[in-house]
DNA sequence: CACATGTGCAACCACGTTGTTGCACAGTAC
DNA sequence: GTACTGTGCAACAACGTGGTTGCACATGTG
């Protein structure tokens, strides 16, 4: 849960999980001329993704590709229902859609 | 969103946030001995918390009371769910809830 | 083989975060 | 006024983060 969140607070980290849940598995070394740093930069931010559960890698001859996950989504979106949920009418009927686990 | 989601990240701020929202509104100083941390430390949480505007701080005499905000977790969940709508059954029927803002 | 290209590893820097402690200051109570 | 208690401010240490560069290594391709 740390870890999501760590991951998805930083702003080149969302904007690469986009990029993967919009475009489809790619490569560090594609995606990196997408963003204003090095490929080198998006390795890391692929890396802290992935210790995340939001990315997986996998490796196909000499490229990794990269694809993102929405399990760890769903779960962070279930704890900010769930946490909420006894103040926000909107966070409870999330609780209600994605069960109370 | 940044704030929001980097404020989420750390186990002992997510503690603070639950307890307001369980328990109510609280100062530092009461909300301390609950956490293996000083009170100082909770201080800087809360402020950091307060930065992402997840509690709200409002003086009452010499004491400053805390108490929680459910906005900023509804438009977090709101990103996650439209993020991974497309892939996601579940995130999906939450952008149905939640409306596409 | 020789060459090009995708990955991985390591060092390094600047900066922010989490936590501490110590002390000053502001209200409240006697 | 004096004493107590809640807050605020500042300095400091330790560590993690986001970013860079440089180079080695692995894997395809001519």
């Amino acid at each position: 849960m740390d870890a999501v969140f760590a991951a998805l607070a930083d702003p080149t980290r969302r904007a690469v999980l986009q990029r993967l849940l919009e475009d489809g598995p790619a490569t560090a070394t594609a995606l990196a001329p997408a963003f204003p740093v090095s490929r080198q930069a998006v390795v890391k931010h692929l890396g802290v993704l992935g210790d995340a559960g939001l990315v997986t890698a996998t490796r196909d001859g000499r490229e990794v590709r990269y694809a993102a996950r929405t399990e760890p989504m769903v779960e962070a979106a279930s704890w900010l229902a769930r946490a909420g949920a006894q103040w926000d009418a909107r966070l409870a009927r999330l609780v209600r859609q994605l069960g109370p686990r």
